[in-house]
DNA sequence: AATGTAAAGTAACATAGGTTACATAACAGA
DNA sequence: TCTGTTATGTAACCTATGTTACTTTACATT
């Protein structure tokens, strides 16, 4: 665990916050596919990513969810964040996306380091502003692209978060995600595939000219 | 001026710190209308309203436009926090909803005083959690609702930071707004006036049932 | 009052995406 | 190999939204 944190973390921060962390982070492993944080789960504790990725996911009433952004090793939860600082539910789902490694880090030291620790408190702001571009490329993506677009971004991000041309994912998964239909899917997936782009296999896709 | 900050900060901040705001901060009065940050521009300084409304946007390549939210006295902007932090350049563009007074805050103070007084980090970092929740609804709007329901939402919005149950803005005024076409705004409002929930007129709508 | 202009109304049509219903293919396990 | 199950393919249809084209209305200016 150490050996992550120094690695990805190491040039953020200074040899006495590295050893706090050490010493009140509670390292957490978790398998791929299960959920990490839930909507309306109270966060007693932030979240710094070591390894994986993390899907996260914004769900309507009816139950309609939608896929907003990942987050990656040397990347923190900013929902997590505010929600620590002001005791509020979660907005969002997280859930794994690969097998993914933590380090918990309690509330209470989290506010503490901030005055404490110059690039705790950098750490924390670049990872708002982080966040917030994930969100408006969420937000480009629903406003502005149309559906066989937002369909082959969606893809080759996952790619790229699985390292891997090839991604293990049902066309019902991926209609999950994006909130729309399976047909639809299938229908803009089959287009892809005329195009070059991709070859569907069941159970698997994989993405040409990454 | 100072009345206008302590009326609606003074709850906020410490004696000392809003004697620097006031020495420091440049106060600025805006029309109604007006380009107060566009994409791509260089921020230098951090805005505190002081009065009236600010519609933030996001514009695609193409030049196709989107409301995302609205800021309000007491608020900040939040990418204008990340992009002074960063030396970036604007995502979103900013546009006086209505006459607007701001107090300019230098970029040098702003993060001076993350360090400095615990009351302006608690503020800068609710700031965020506050825009993180504004990005959530902006995505569940334009993401889960149809597009009636959506020129519903925006019409009391608009009322709401107008205070005003009659809104002044022509039917492609709202398209623009919204991402479509004028003529399917029409239909849409037409179809609202018919369910008694506003009332149209020539450049102005009057919503019934705030 | 006559006229010009921007705003609003509306019909007719085009298209993307959602829905239903069913057929076929891939794979797992007996 | 046979069988059951899940994934995928696909046609036919439906609906919301976008587009084009034109008319009508409100209002300001002369």
């Amino acid at each position: 665990m150490s050996e992550l944190l120094q690695q990805n973390y190491g040039f953020l921060f200074q040899e006495e916050l590295l050893k706090e962390l050490q010493e009140v982070g509670v390292y957490k492993k978790i398998d791929a596919n299960s959920t990490i944080i839930d909507i309306d789960n109270y966060i007693t504790s932030m979240p710094l990513v070591l390894s994986g990725a993390i899907k996260i996911m914004r769900e309507d009433n009816d139950g309609d969810e939608l896929v907003l952004y990942y987050l990656e090793v040397g990347d923190t939860c900013a929902m997590t964040l505010s929600c620590c600082m002001g005791q509020v539910k979660s907005q969002i789902r997280a859930v794994a996306e690969t097998d993914v490694e933590l380090l918990m880090i309690p509330k209470k030291k989290m506010a503490e380091w901030l005055s404490k620790y110059q690039s705790w408190q950098e750490f924390v702001l670049q990872s708002y502003h982080n966040r917030m571009e994930e969100f408006i490329e969420a937000v480009d993506t629903i406003a502005f692209l149309k559906m066989d677009e937002r369909l082959y971004k969606y893809l080759k991000d996952k790619a790229m978060v699985n390292h891997s041309e090839v991604i293990q994912v049902t066309h019902q998964q991926i209609a999950n995600d994006l909130h729309t239909s399976r047909v639809v899917i299938s229908r803009l997936l089959k287009g892809l595939e005329k195009e070059n782009k991709i070859e569907l296999h069941r159970n698997h896709i994989k993405i040409l000219q990454l």
